[in-house]
DNA sequence: GCGACAG
DNA sequence: ATCTTGTCGC
């Protein structure tokens, strides 16, 4: 089972149990047949949200595998304990693939963290799986504004650690924070994130699970109360 | 002390 | 995250 932390203390002291699990040697796959997509959406209450984890073809970008679980945010919103929100239900999802994925791709930081243990770090430890953390707002760090052209870098600088990097993943498009989890290079996940965005800002894989759990949040908010369950 | 603060 | 209209541009 999951640790659900209560306090910030106790998430605070979950997060540096679990730092130490994580790989920051192995360069990752450099060709990964399989990449998955997470992301969650929430219900205007900010309490029931919807959790997507979508499997896609690395090469074509095929969608091979989806899965989608209703759910409640099982922690507070504090900025740098965030992931405890969302795990559980991510999580559960993982488990009901059908298709293995060989690298994550998460909604959120890995090592571009206060105490360098972000969502996807979070998630690669837990599952053992290589993971990636792409941001579109920053956490932590410094940097200057990379190129124009997509491709174009610049490092993310938290006192002398680079713990990522900005991502200019289309020409003269807003570029987003790529970090690693789990398992991954630096360099490496940067080439992933690329390699992923081809057409638009984010990963496909983000693009995918974002647009599942958004339209299954609307399904639900639109279904009458159910039947099955009365209170 | 004050401001900043992934989703 | 989510609430929201029009608007600028390819």
């Amino acid at each position: 089972m999951t640790t659900t932390p209560r306090t910030v203390a106790e998430a605070e002291a979950v997060q540096d149990r679990l730092r130490p699990m994580v790989d920051l040697v192995g360069p990752g796959p450099t060709t990964p047949r399989t990449v998955a997509g997470l992301d969650v959406a929430y219900a205007e209450d900010g309490d029931r949200l919807a959790a997507a984890v979508t499997v896609l073809d690395a090469t074509t970008l095929a969608v091979l595998d989806a899965v989608v679980l209703p759910g409640r945010a099982a922690f507070g919103y504090v900025p740098g304990l965030f992931a405890f929100r969302e795990l559980p239900t991510l999580l559960a999802a993982l488990d009901r693939l059908t298709v293995a994925p060989e690298l994550l791709v998460c909604d959120g930081h890995g090592l571009a963290h206060p105490r360098r243990f972000g969502l996807a770090c979070h998630l690669g430890v837990l599952t053992g799986l290589p993971a990636i953390g792409v941001g579109k707002t920053p956490l932590v760090g410094r940097w200057e504004e990379p190129g124009r052209p997509r491709g174009s870098w610049s490092p993310l600088l938290d006192g002398a650690d680079e713990v990522g990097r900005v991502l200019r993943t289309q020409d003269g498009i807003k570029p987003v924070f790529v970090s690693v989890g789990h398992r991954m290079g630096l360099d490496n996940a940067v080439a992933q994130v690329l390699n992923l965005a081809r057409r638009y800002r984010l990963p496909e894989t983000t693009r995918e699970a974002d647009r599942l759990c958004r339209t299954e949040l609307r399904r639900l908010a639109a279904l009458p109360a159910d039947p099955c369950r009365p209170h």
